[in-house]
DNA sequence: AATGAATGAGCTTTCATTCAT
DNA sequence: GATGAATGAAAGCTCATTCAT
């Protein structure tokens, strides 16, 4: 059991430390050299956690998303509404330090799913979840707010564009798009749909 | 006197056959050897039409932008209004095969202008204009319809975000988005700013 | 633990190795992968003990300069007078197999060191200590043969150039002269600083 | 009869270009691209008058001499003697640009040798000539000055040496051995086989 | 379980040589 | 004769993976 737990917590540590060498020199430089040295263990080690690189990336990606899922998570705790739709968009937007490293790593992990069948379903399978989830959220606010509005599918895949596409511009450029700006953004976006949001930000 | 071979043309053949490897198999998986074999040339003699690899990806880049601008500006001839608006936001959008490959040939750079800040500027500049662009039919159309709506430079880049996020999608999964998805988001986008879109898509 | 390898012997068999290769076919022929053949290694472990191709030749140069000097030095031991003196320049000329390679080595670095700022002043420091040493032996010899002598760093000079150029031709024709002949060469030199030499070769 | 004339003078050029890229880049870098863009020809055109890339270094080498020996003659117009030995000597020396280029590219030439059987056979095949005519220089000035001195051809051989060792130590370093110094260590070498030098240089 | 040495494939780049025009 | 495009081998180097200890 002991041993299992150390197993688990020790493969944690390997991806953490492929996150940090994503965020630090990209994908191509995250060798697996790098990563281990970046976790402090050995290099041959690896082998012994992990099914060759693919799977150390996939699981990467995996935690990239659970991060980002559980800050959204633990923000909503309470709200409802539209105040619940509101929060979880502005929490998914970079505006900090730690967003903007999250969307160079997301940014790395896009491209390489290019040609790479099996870190492009481990993608997917984080869309459709975090769409469903943001369905639900659509679907509360509209219902407090009396909305026939559109179809909410259409507005959470609408609304995840413009986040990908803000996220990929901040990715690439963290310094020239002011975080009140994509605030302002979304807003827009909110109104357009038929959510007049508060400036309680 | 010497073999009769169009400089320039070879060096076009050279970059298509680069941006089709790389909407195959991604930037990383571009090497020069793929990229001479997709080209039916010689691994060789790709030093002499290009100094090195990364003139090739540059090269490349440009060449995709300037399909793509060339694309928009064709179709807008004689348009005003929220028509010329309509067109070009959907010809920006990757409905056919030409316009998928393009965004994988984008979503490959993004990755790479992360620290490789020559290309991230050249990309700048490009993102600069096409928001110019977009800002002035945007214009066109507030004006042509009587609206007081919102910041025509707020709406062109929340157009582009979206835009951005689209085509990261249908690079990754080109079969899952059907167009006419793109096509209904995007109206529903455009709608939101006050743009009561026609459907002579 | 690991494979129990002794990472300095290791080190050592390579840059001998590059040695015997140079030697053999020339610094231009002493590629990576023909050392790593010559010292029964993979190609891919050199970067393993050194950090890339100029490493190993430092570290070659610096080991045959080190051989010279050992050999000269070992013989040395309880000689004064013109005996050490004459024992030095005979230990200094390339008269068995293994002065003949060092020989070949060091030619080899004199081109490479032109154009090579780095490898020239390492080989400059050992030339100073050789003429310095050289002049010891030679302000000795003068004492002890009661010999006015003209300037001993003038005869020190002379002596290391004949060297030089013997050390070349062999070098380049390891059969063509005879060890004998340098001998009489070096004898009749000299001589002709007042050195009266006896046979006991 | 002109096309002949056309052809060596043609094969000349490159091979004069071939020295001054040597000069400049040394060996290593002098490329058929390179010496053909020296020459102001065309990189294919080079295989119309040499037989590969060996065949120009040979032509290369055996010129370098052949401007050497011609210096040396035609200085040695009406002398004779033991003024013609010494100006032979002095002639030899590098001690002006020219000379020290010269230096550099035998320098070049002599560790390319090693290993390269054809060169090392021309370079023997001048080194030869030169010791001839050396030998005919020492016993002239021998039986001018009545010495019944040492052999003619161990004379030759050590001033060779001697020679040698300085043009290398020139090369490699090539503003630390004053001109001066070079002509007193060479008069300490005649004075040591009995040529009581003049100090008219 | 853990180490790091070792392998071999593959990368970009360079270059002497060949060849169609 | 002359050009420069084209080839293919080889260079130094990197890296995921394997393996003996």
């Amino acid at each position: 059991m002991s041993k299992i737990v150390n197993h688990s917590a020790r493969r944690l540590e390997i991806v953490d430390a492929c996150l940090r060498v994503v965020s630090r020199v990209g994908l191509s430089g995250a060798t697996t050299r790098e990563i281990a040295k970046e976790a402090g263990v050995s290099h041959g080690i690896i082998s012994h956690y992990f099914n060759g690189k693919n799977e150390i990336l996939r699981a990467a990606l995996q935690r990239s998303y659970q991060q980002l899922a559980d800050r959204i998570d633990a923000n909503l705790n309470g709200l409802s509404g539209l105040e619940a739709l509101q929060r979880a968009v502005y929490d998914a937007l970079p505006v900090d330090e730690e967003g903007r490293i999250g969307e160079q790593i997301e940014l790395a992990f896009w491209a390489y799913a290019i040609g790479n069948p099996e870190l492009a379903e481990e993608r997917w399978r984080s869309y459709t979840e975090w769409r469903r989830a943001l369905e639900l959220l659509i679907r509360g606010a509209q219902a407090q707010e009396h909305l026939a509005g559109p179809d909410p599918s259409l507005v959470a895949e609408t609304i995840i564009s413009a986040l990908d596409g803000l996220g990929a511009q901040v990715a690439m450029y963290p310094d020239r798009i002011p975080a009140e700006r994509m605030v302002e953004i979304m807003d827009a976006l909110l109104a357009g749909f038929g959510f007049v949001t508060t400036k309680n930000t």
